[in-house]
DNA sequence: ATCGGTCAGGTTGTATGCAATCTCATTATC
DNA sequence: GATAATGAGATTGCATACAACCTGACCGAT
């Protein structure tokens, strides 16, 4: 990453950019977030390069760094990115095949999901958590088992977007969390038969539709068919 | 991107890399890159940082950086994630329609190739360029008629790769690049015809074959199987 | 002889000063 | 009255000084 302060303040500042703690457009000022954070303007500089890196951050030359406006066109298109490169990675973890080890935590997810989402009770904390650590093994595990170096990197500036950041979110509705826990289920199978055309379309169809129901919860009065869907083909 | 004279030394920096100028794993000490570059050390840190995070050097806090090794299991990874997202490029811009200035480049381009290599003899410079000048419009044209913010960038990452720089690759040999040539007019055909399926996945094996191609060149003893190829589904 | 400690040199990390550039309000000109 | 020029304040860009840390050699103890 960076050095060791600079570190840092790069990762609180990105938290705080997900976190919408700024408007989109808004001039972030080194001085201004130098003394926010109680360091000097070097290490805010790293921290600003590295967000614009991350396509967080707009420059501009002798002008300094303005927030990047998100619109729904972009996180739909983020959504896009996400499917079709995890869509690899489930193709290549099927095509590789998984580690018993892999395997093992993979079913351990989704029948832990499937036990915490038994119930009908909305979910309380604990479930929710539970439920959001097991989504994100889950997918680890199948983005490691891919084995590929670029993927990993690739995913993680196409999931850190504005409004889409977790802690913002959580819409945990048991109804879309049980579909999921369907695809994930089916998914594995489909890894572990070694099928891995099958594995690349689900996994696709999987973030594609969680992005539509993302969209859905952003934007309620329309549907989602205008945001995520192109022209027909 | 980064600030006048440091955007000017990460690029220098970046070309570097790419050209093989630095061994793998070599520790880059900014006082000697910023003697060779007649710049400070400032500048010089912000063109680490900056190549760090396009996946050019590593970082180890209070160590600094070092050049990362690229062997052809990366090489292949790469190729693995341009085809994937090339694919995509090519499916949504077969969804959305190509605009009419789109559709003459690309014709032009495909055309304009066919005539480069229409004869026998070996290219010279000339059609060289203008080979790979075409190319980059063919697959440029693609990519921005996709209308996703994220394609670009993250094709950036995963061509940005020593060893397949096209300098120093510069294997130009005809039948392949009329192979190529093929390629391009059949997914120019479906992206026109609205065909988005056909083009993203003659689009996809399209990379790859380029891919394969590179590392046979590359490693001119052992075919291209081990190397890209995972295992059989 | 081997292992652990210590210190000097070198490298990175941060702070700060100065120059260059931009912004924007005020003024001058048409 | 509208537009262009000007200049002060603010902000970024770069250089450099100092602090923290790491590396490796030397030395002493076991």
């Amino acid at each position: 990453m960076t050095q060791p302060i600079a570190q840092a303040l790069s990762a609180r500042l990105r938290d705080m950019i997900l976190a919408g703690e700024f408007q989109a457009g808004q001039h972030l000022r080194e001085v201004q977030l130098a003394q926010l954070f109680g360091a000097s303007r070097t290490p805010v500089r790293l921290a600003l390069a590295a967000n614009e890196k991350d396509g967080l951050l707009e420059y501009s030359p002798n002008r300094g760094y303005v927030v990047r406006p998100f619109a729904g066109e972009d996180i739909a298109a983020a959504f896009e990115m996400r499917a079709q490169i995890e869509g690899l990675a489930a193709r290549k973890a099927a095509e590789r095949g998984l580690s018993p080890e892999a395997a093992r935590r993979i079913a351990e997810t989704i029948d832990t999901d499937a036990r915490v989402l038994s119930g009908d009770a909305p979910l309380d904390d604990g479930a929710r958590e539970a439920w959001r650590a097991n989504n994100a093994v889950f997918h680890k595990t199948i983005i490691e088992a891919a084995d590929n170096r670029f993927i990993g990197p690739a995913l993680q500036t196409v999931q850190r977007i504005p409004g889409v950041y977790p802690p913002v979110l959580a819409s945990y509705d048991p109804v879309l969390l049980r579909k999921y826990n369907g695809h994930h289920r089916r998914i594995g199978e489909c890894i572990l038969a070694r099928q891995g055309t099958r594995a690349e379309f689900l996994m696709r169809e999987h973030v594609f539709e969680a992005g539509e129901d993302i969209l859905t919860s952003l934007h309620p009065a329309h549907g989602p068919a205008q945001d995520l869907a192109g022209a027909a083909e």
